[in-house]
Order: structure tokens, then C-alpha cells, then sequence
DNA sequence: CGCGAACCTGCTCATGTGAGCAGACACGCA
DNA sequence: TGCGTGTCTGCTCACATGAGCAGGTTCGCG
């Protein structure tokens, strides 16, 4: 016995391969299947309906502005970039931060200054950058990052180069993000030079930041900065993740208070304030830290690759093509950030 | 360093998400990306081209057209059908005789008289037939199919179910596949009744058929006319599989005279002859054998999967979106069989 | 520097296509 | 049977789109 999923199906089925494999007129098939045109046409729209066609955008910088809009909606973003997740895990940071690197490209008004947070994924992001990517935009380090170990001054470099890039000039923050005592860290905020950097940094039209796992994975262990048994504690504490240096729960609020008094730059509730705040992140391990994130109001661009997205939206992988009906009639996400022309 | 793999193609794929994944139109997508929507057109012709937009008709019933043609251009045949390939072997089986079935439905001029051979494939194809899918169509066996050991007349089953189902009679050769001495298979060749049937089976207006593998699954050893041991001297005769339960090497030749001899039912030059021998096989087991049919002309439809069409034409799995350009522009193969009108 | 070839661009125009609409049809209920 | 309701069908018409073409640009080569 035949298994006759509505009879229309296969029909559908027929116009569908003549119509996108043979690039026949929609005229020319109802010939063939003895039909009328009109009725092809409603087989085709109805095949693409049911996901019998599926279209699919093959490319790294192809984005799923499906999941895009999704987010914005959702989290309340002025923007978000979703870019489809390669196999590998080294591939999708870089490819977030490809991402991250356009979307500066493309973003109107052009930010003047550009506050900077470090790590790993921004210095790809800066890597990514065109030279003369655009014209004269400063850039602040919104928090300490000289190493104490290995690798010293990738935050630096990070600043300036995106800076040099555009033609501008990076001012950094020269001390290290975390300090011992509370004492020396308020000696140094009280520094004229240092308070005039972090003055600045609240000037700022745009930041651009990361985010990292609460693991012993994080830079901070790398660097120093704390130890193994710190971060358990932290953990212990609720943390999720760091975002400029600051541990924060899933509630999105500062795990430890007395740590992050200890910890120099931008407070999370400046950056909550901000207008524009790009959080470019990727990979399974920053899951719990992105949600934190983006469910509390830190961040109003989110970059991120399509798994992460689909986690933030609650459908965990699968189940794709259903939320995806209502194309065209609401809110339109940007392809560019917000075009200031009407 | 942003991988600039020639500067339009980023913005084919932002064009491409637009357009197929918004639905705007390319004027709407001009505006955006700021170039005319001519040039959107063009970028979306080139994405076209170069793979970047992925169209696929996801379905257990559809088929591949591109493959379909080649074949057909390739082997001379009138016509062919391919089915995609599911991940199941058991399932491709099913499809394949599901895609022959259709194919028998929609065959114009309708066959009068089907000549039909027998094997697990062409039941399926008598089973996947919906009842009443012709109209006074006759079947006629085209060889000998009583087992020696197992599962009693199926042979005889797919025939009456085949013709039951377009309210027709079936023609049954009961006799046995192979004989082990030459005078007996002469013998039953010389009886009245038998040689009527042979008779009648010359005149059929198609010949439906399947093929088997060389190799110990066969059904002749399931059957117990060959043993394993028949089987490997065969092999070593250069047999790559049976038609009509006539064994023939890569060359199309019949493997072994002296066995052949033996073995009732339609010869092969007779099949080669036929205007219309439709041939329904697929699965990896069975790839030498269809090559060996296809290249020597003993079929002129042939229905199989896209892995063994791939493999028929000489493009081993991977390598398919490249030979697909010309669309439209040459010969067109008939979705459904020939049509009569024109 | 001058010239032609190849390419790209923006256009006109014919064709292809989807939205929307009125009539046909089938179904359930009184 | 009559009537309303919902679905399906074929149509008109406005819009979207691709082919083809002329002018402009870039590039290589003498």
C-alpha cells in the first residue's frame, strides 16, 4: 500500500523539484502535471510551509537572523548577530569574533570612543578588523589587564590595535584587573591618571566585552589573578562567569561582593546603564554566564553563535524550523546595526 | 586579518539571508545593503551558483532530477528515476520499489502486458501499487520461480498481485528457476503450456525486472537452486550478479554458457531488444551488477538510488553540485514517463 | 600614453509570480 | 430539502524579477 500523506504531498513534492531543481516557470509544471499554475504556485507555498523545501545559507559568515530576531524580542536587545556554529570549537570563537568585527565595521553612528574590555575573543575580534576599518575611533580599556604571568600585554595590544586600525588612539588601563588589598585598590582608582582613564571610560559610546566561564579554564587563573581554589569558591558562591573582570551569579548579580571591590574598571551597573553594550560571545562553556547576562539587562548587542542562542531561547538544539512561520510582518532586525538613515 | 574571499561574497550571503530567509524583496534588500537591486539580483544569481544558497527538497518521495538526466544522457536509456538515499539500507530498498511502483502508475502508452520478473524488490513494487492503479493490465512471468526450499510462491504472488491490483490476469510460469540437467529445462521449454507463456512473454509491451548480486545472499541460494559453492565459481567466472536469473560478467556476457543453458525463462538478447525493460535495483551490493545492465544496454529505464545512479556515473559519492549548472536549457527528462500528449 | 577588450553598472521591457477576490463545491445542521 | 459555513478553484491585477542592452570603468598591452 502506497502511504498517502494527504495526496497533495507528493504533487507538491513534483512541483518542488521542477520548480527548483529544473528552474521550470511555475506555468511550465502545471503543463507538465496537468494542473493549473495557480495551484502550483499554492503546492510551492505550502511545501516551503510544511519544510518539505529547505533553503539553507551555506557560509562562515552567513548568520541566522531567524534566531537573530528571536533574541531581540525575547531579551529585550537592540541587536543581536548569530552566526551558524561550525563543528569545531576553535573555529566558532573565531567566527564570533568575525562577527563581532563586522558588525563594529557596519555600526551607524560610528562610535567615537569605544570602551574595551580583553580576552582571548576580543583580540580576535581586533585581528579581524580591516586595517582603515573606519576613521578616527578612539578606544578606552575599561579594565586592568596586565598579566601577571604569561602573555603580557594581549590586552594592550588588543586596545591599540583596534584603535590603530581605525586611526585613533587607544588609552589603557595599566594595572592589573584584580588586587590583593581593597586598600591598594582604591590607592590606584584614587590616581589621577588611573580615575582619569576610568572617567573616560564612562564616556564611552559604545563597550565591547566578553565574557568568561567560571571554570579554571578562565583567564584569570592563566594570568594569575586568582587561583583554582578561588574560583571553586566562587562557584560555591553561585558565579557563573565573569564579565569585565567581575564574577556574577546567574541572577546576574556579583557573587562576591568583597572580591569585586578588589577588582578594577567599569561596575557592572555602568555598564547595565549603557546605551550600547556589545557582548560578543561563544562556545557551550559560556552558556550559564551569557543567559546571566542577557536575562539581566547587561549587555544590548549580543553576539553569539546559533547553539548558545538557541540555549538563551530555551529550545535546546533541534526544533528548528517551527518558530521560523511569521517571516516579514513584524519587527525587522538589522542587518547592520540601526541605519541612521530612516 | 578578515578572510576576504573576494569582497562580494559577503554581501551575496547578507543579500541571500534577506531574500530567503526574510522574504524581501530585492528592492527592499537594496535599500539596505545600499547598492541597486539589480546588483542584488546578480548577487543572488552568482550565490546561486557557487553553492552558497542550498535548495533541497527534503522527502521521501522525491527524487533527483540532475542525476535522473545524466544517467538517461549517459547510458542511452529512455528514461530514469532516482530516489534520494535514506541512511537505512532496508528503507532504500522500500523507496526504490515505492519510486517503481509510481512509475508503473504514470507510464503512458499504459503496457498491455507487463513482463514481469520476481525477487524481494519487485514485491515490494506489487505491494507499494495502490489498488486500481491501471486498468486491465495482464501480467506475464518472464522466468521460472518456484523455490526448492523457502517462502513458496512469492514469484507467483507479485505476478497476481501486480495484475489483481489493475483488475487484470496473471500469466504464471510454474516452473523452476534452474534445471539441473539440460534435457529437463529443454523438456519443460518444449511443453505446450510452458512454451505459450514463453510465447506470450515475447509480446509484452514492458519488462519489469530487478537484479541480484553475485555473491551468497542471492536468492538463487536462498532458493536452493544455487549453493554458495555455484556461487564462487561463478565469481571466479567473472559474475557480478543475475538478471532474470541469468548470471552475467562486468561485460554484460553470460558468465557461464553451460549454466545458462540450464536456466529458464527470457533470454538476454530478448531483453535487450525489448523498447521498454524497466529496471528497479539499488543498494551498494547490488552497484556491479546495475553497472554491468546499464552499460550494455540491457535496460532502458532504469529506478535505483542516488548512490548507485553516483555510482554509475562515475562520481563516487561526494562531487554533485558541480554538474548541475545548465538547467533548463537542454533535453528534459519527463518527470512522469513519456507523455502522449505532446 | 593610447587603444581595445573585458568587465561592471544601471537601465528598459517582457515575463513570472503572489495577493486578493468571486464563484463552485462539499459538508453539517435544522 | 434548504441554508450557512468553510474550503477549494480559477481568475484579475499589481508587483517582483530576469534577460538583454548601452554606456562607463578598469585593465593589460603595445
Amino acid at each position: 500500500m502506497p502511504l498517502d500523506t494527504s495526496d497533495s504531498e507528493l504533487l507538491a513534492v513534483r512541483a518542488a523539484e521542477l520548480y527548483y531543481e529544473e528552474n521550470k516557470t511555475q506555468d511550465e509544471i502545471g503543463a507538465i502535471l496537468r494542473i493549473t499554475r495557480w495551484k502550483v504556485g499554492r503546492l510551492l507555498a505550502q511545501a516551503r510551509e510544511r519544510g518539505i523545501i529547505r533553503i539553507e545559507i551555506v557560509h562562515p559568515r552567513a548568520r541566522r537572523l531567524g534566531l537573530e530576531r528571536d533574541l531581540a524580542a525575547q531579551f529585550g536587545l537592540k541587536d543581536a548577530v548569530v552566526v551558524p556554529a561550525p563543528l569545531d570549537d576553535v573555529e566558532l570563537q573565531s567566527r564570533v569574533a568575525e562577527a563581532a568585527a563586522d558588525y563594529l565595521v557596519s555600526m551607524r553612528p560610528i562610535p567615537r570612543l569605544l570602551g574595551l574590555s580583553w580576552g582571548r575573543t576580543l583580540h580576535q575580534v581586533a585581528e579581524a578588523l580591516p586595517v582603515g576599518w573606519s576613521t578616527g575611533v578612539n578606544v578606552v580599556q575599561l579594565n586592568g589587564g596586565v598579566s601577571l604571568s604569561k602573555r603580557p600585554g594581549t590586552a594592550a595590544a588588543t586596545a591599540t590595535m583596534i584603535a590603530q586600525k581605525a586611526g585613533g588612539q587607544a588609552t589603557l588601563l595599566p594595572t592589573p584587573a584584580i588586587l590583593e588589598r581593597l586598600e591598594t585598590k582604591l590607592a590606584i582608582e584614587g590616581d589621577r591618571t588611573v580615575g582619569g582613564v576610568a572617567q573616560l571610560a564612562r564616556t564611552a559610546n559604545a563597550y565591547l566585552y566578553s565574557a568568561g566561564p567560571a571554570d579554571t579554564s578562565s583567564v584569570h587563573v592563566d594570568s594569575g589573578y586568582l587561583t583554582a581554589d578561588d574560583i571553586n569558591r566562587l562557584v560555591d558562591l553561585g558565579a557563573v562567569g565573569d564579565v569585565l573582570g567581575r564574577y556574577i551569579t546567574a541572577e546576574g548579580e556579583i557573587a562576591d561582593p568583597e572580591l569585586d571591590a578588589r577588582t578594577l574598571g567599569l561596575g557592572l551597573d555602568e555598564l547595565r546603564a549603557a546605551t550600547t553594550s556589545i557582548l560578543a560571545v561563544g562556545g557551550e562553556t559560556k552558556h550559564p554566564v551569557a543567559r546571566a547576562i542577557v536575562t539581566h539587562g547587561l549587555c544590548s548587542v549580543l553576539v553569539t553563535d546559533e547553539h548558545t542562542a538557541r540555549f538563551l531561547l530555551g529550545r535546546d538544539r533541534d526544533a528548528d524550523r517551527d518558530a521560523d512561520l511569521d517571516h516579514s510582518t513584524d519587527s525587522t532586525p538589522s542587518t547592520a546595526p540601526r541605519e541612521d538613515t530612516p
